[in-house]
DNA sequence: AGATTATATTCGCTTTAACGAATACGAGGA
DNA sequence: TCCTCGTATTCGTTAAAGCGAATATAATCT
């Protein structure tokens, strides 16, 4: 098991790292990200934060869950996405750095300020009322 | 001084980071940081390296100049590109686990190997005949 | 100066990405 | 079952990337 592990390291493909850095080249799957980074965060709430149609961004998902950075949860009707961490050593530990690298750029701080204060008075936003909140990381019950 | 540097880090922007991501979501420009990494190489190395036309290597590099990966010194007729760590540090970050991560990688081990082939033999390149040697990375002299 | 060599850029074309609008799907609720 | 709501996908269009062929530029050689 372990000499498994470490011949699958020892033959990274490159082509998932270009698949990858395609996934993270665009400004609003950065925002995604930077969103869910540590909590596992219901669509609606995305498509409000980001104030962006909602095609745009499910499509957006999907090009992150095709890249292996997130994955998805059903609940009922919601649909929850949280960080999933790529198999590949290497792209996960890009993904480390540029989710920590996100937290010092303006509008990231901002998107992250937009959701504290939508998970406090859902009933502000029409959109979000009934909406599951965004769970934390960790949190084993919301 | 100090003080300025730590308040650049402390505000990036991740447009610097979206530029750096296109330019690393290509497996030409993947292969090309991976022969350029620890040296100095020439570009006629790299077409003859990589068997690819000179004009998309070349349009290539530029695409690497203008994130801010690569750069570039004149010497006669020859061009030299060599890594240029980016200033921003999330992206230097990022440049420096990529580069580590594409030694995994069979075909980037194997362009090294066709390169250090061609370094001993230049002659046997009709290309390379009279072109300048890649310059290994803290050496002064060649 | 004119020819030659190494590299960069332009041009036309084909492929791919991104978007809004419309539509389809899937789970609950009436 | 039909309706509604949240999300995903398709469609048609527009913008951008990548490519080879041709051309331009910059430096060296004769």
């Amino acid at each position: 098991m372990r000499i498994l592990c470490g011949y699958m390291n020892s033959r990274a493909k490159s082509s998932d790292l270009v698949l990858l850095f395609a996934a993270l080249a665009d400004r609003t799957r950065l925002r995604l990200l930077n969103l869910i980074a540590g909590r596992e965060v219901c669509v609606c709430y995305l498509v409000e934060i980001l104030r962006q149609g909602q095609p745009k961004i499910s499509r957006h998902l999907a090009y992150l869950r095709k890249a292996g950075v997130v994955s998805a949860r059903r609940e009922g009707k919601w649909m929850h996405y949280r960080i999933e961490r790529p198999e590949n050593a290497a792209a996960a530990l890009i993904v480390d750095d540029v989710l920590e690298s996100l937290k010092s750029d303006r509008e990231m701080q901002a998107d992250l300020d937009r959701l504290s204060r939508a998970c406090c008075q859902p009933g502000r936003f029409v959109s979000l009322q009934g909406a599951p909140m965004p769970i934390h990381a960790g949190t084993t019950v919301a």
